[in-house]
DNA sequence: CAGTATCCCTGTTGATACTG
DNA sequence: CAGTATCAACAGGGATACTG
């Protein structure tokens, strides 16, 4: 079947994909912090140091693990300078780059969800006896 | 810090937090088969052995959760239909039919991320030594 | 500074069997 | 038909301590 949720076809799976189209993007960005360290990096180049400055609380372990995974994803570039003491530079790459209308439109339905539920309609009984 | 990225300050956050639109969004859309349930209810109101049957890999147990959950989320309404046997129809409500567009967005996304892979450019190499 | 090495803990997923 | 109950298996995330 093509739809406009699924426009060519390449979505037509019966079961999770590596080849689907949506969970490839989903893959992208997932683990948690990842979105946040995505929001850093479209904001400027960091260092590890910088990222670990501006997300405090996110440890040691995760921070290169999840940066580690981006790099593998091939949406963060990761640059060594040499010197006293050494630091290591990370932006965002083409790919990278691709991912910023798809944060937005999560921003974008994130605020309509929670608008729905917080402002007009109460919450949409189920029956469940 | 307000930008096209995080335009009203909601998303200004330096932890993962609920209150966050983009976890919000995300949230809604969470958990393996997820994303194949939206798809087909968006296509159709399905009972649960409609669902079956469409995605016949999935277990009894994983759909009800899934159901469950959607449900708890305002996103899928759940109407029982008493008869011999009973039935079960599911179909999105409002809240879910907001999360199209980012359906849409995340095939979009998906799509040309697989073709920078497959594609065009070459695996950008990042230097470890 | 920029990581690794362990270890643990929890949540998620799934297989199987059973029920109103 | 539409689930629930149980249990096993695994992955993700995190605290702590250590290193080139």
């Amino acid at each position: 079947m093509v739809d406009d949720l699924v426009p060519d076809g390449a979505g037509n799976h019966t079961a999770p994909s590596a080849d689907c189209p949506v969970e490839t993007a989903l893959a992208a960005i997932a683990g948690k912090w990842t979105t946040l360290l995505l929001r850093e990096l479209s904001r400027a180049e960091l260092t590890f140091g910088g990222l670990k400055d501006t997300l405090p609380e996110l440890s040691d372990k995760v921070l290169a693990d999840r940066l580690a995974t981006l790099v593998d994803r091939g949406v963060v570039d990761r640059v060594v300078h040499r010197g006293y003491p050494n630091r290591v530079a990370y932006s965002l790459i083409d790919a990278g780059r691709e991912l910023r209308p798809l944060l937005i439109e999560l921003y974008r339905t994130g605020t309509r969800l929670q608008s729905l539920r917080g402002g007009g309609g109460d919450a949409v009984s189920s029956q469940r006896p």
